[in-house]
DNA sequence: CAACCGTGGTC
DNA sequence: TGACCAAGGTT
């Protein structure tokens, strides 16, 4: 083992032997590892943050404890479930992957990293993050974290994405053969509490006096980044159709935005201004003052909203729709741009009424 | 390989 | 307060 390999791992996995911190999803020293758990929170913490994914673990687990029972549960459950996390086609592939486990694998995670790999939603990072937490293999487990804390060590210059060739061998460089499970982990807790974005807690550092990039000082210019494009701004409707106190949801394609998402009935969100053309049904149409906005990853939406009322016997409506009751949307598990617009107009109901 | 895919936390 | 960002994956 290398010189910086060996004095860079012994003095973080003591660290994170004294600071590491309290997860739901983490074994408690000398506890037993549970697969399903590490995966599922693994999944979960995909671009997500930990404060995002505390409860909604708790809850996922408590609802759906091994893969038997994710692989058996109601797709409309899970997705439901899932509302308000985001990417959702994580949830998607979590039924996809359970499913498999127990068709394929008799139940039983499989425990490489080459294997894990040809599940779906298991990409570079997530494969070898459970092939080393959950099974103690040794794999190099490379996340935003892993990447900010290694530019800064050896000091890379490159601009990401470029760098990250660079940055996994580095990484391979100071990963350790044993504990590498606890190695990722120290290296993710380093990366979130201490070798943070914006002001890193250099003092605070168990690997100060290996980092170049505090050597040269101003480690937080590290990683280069890239510049975004900016978001282009896309408008839509969407069409609240309500009938004796419910309201009309739709299951949106199972691909692309939103996929497999309950939804309020809408069409295509482009450059034109908003109109009645993609209603869900025949019936008075009235736009609202109010619009709502929502910021997706690459563009943001400008939502007008149109309102309607129906008879109970005019209820011709798409066939992939169902009725809800208003007083329950909560519970219909609508992404979160819809989610809003429920709300906005259950506003503006009330104060129509008052 | 660059575009697509969400949302809530954070400063 | 808005801009940036987070335990990325798929096509």
């Amino acid at each position: 083992m290398n010189a910086k390999r060996s004095s860079v791992s012994t003095a973080l996995l003591d660290w994170y032997d004294a600071h590491r911190r309290d997860l739901p999803w983490r074994a408690k020293p000398g506890e037993i590892v549970n697969p399903y758990r590490v995966w599922l929170s693994e999944v979960m913490l995909q671009q997500t943050t930990v404060a995002a994914v505390t409860p909604r673990f708790l809850a996922w687990t408590a609802r759906w404890p091994d893969f038997a029972s994710l692989a058996a549960a109601d797709d409309a459950d899970v997705m439901a479930a899932w509302a308000g996390l985001g990417y959702y086609a994580r949830a998607r592939n979590l039924v996809k992957a359970a499913k498999a486990v127990v068709a394929e694998h008799g139940g039983v995670f499989p425990r490489t990293e080459a294997e894990l790999r040809e599940l779906p939603g298991l990409g570079a990072y997530t494969a070898a993050a459970v092939a080393a937490i959950a099974f103690g293999e040794r794999a190099v487990v490379v996340d935003a974290n892993v990447e900010r804390v290694v530019a800064r060590l050896f000091a890379i210059e490159t601009p990401l994405p470029g760098a990250r060739p660079a940055i996994r061998a580095a990484a391979d460089s100071i990963t350790p053969d044993a504990r590498a499970g606890d190695f990722a982990q120290a290296m993710m807790d380093l990366g979130s509490g201490t070798c943070t974005t914006r002001s890193p807690k250099c003092l605070l550092c168990p690997i100060r006096e290996h980092c170049e990039g505090f050597r040269q000082g101003a480690p937080e210019r590290l990683p280069v980044k890239a510049k975004k494009a900016a978001k282009p701004q896309r408008f839509g409707t969407i069409f609240w159709l309500e009938r004796d106190g419910q309201v009309l949801l739709v299951r949106r394609p199972d691909t692309g935005l939103l996929g497999g998402m309950r939804a309020f009935p809408t069409g295509p969100w482009g450059e034109g201004p908003p109109g009645f053309e993609d209603a869900p049904a025949q019936a008075e149409w009235r736009m609202l003052d109010s619009t709502v906005a929502h910021g997706f990853t690459h563009f943001d939406l400008q939502l007008t909203l149109a309102v309607a009322t129906v008879e109970a016997h005019q209820s011709r409506v798409p066939t992939a729709s169902e009725w809800w009751p208003i007083d329950d949307l909560d519970t219909a598990g609508l992404p979160t741009v819809f989610a809003k617009a429920g709300q906005a107009i259950r506003n503006w109901a009330i104060r129509r009424a008052a």
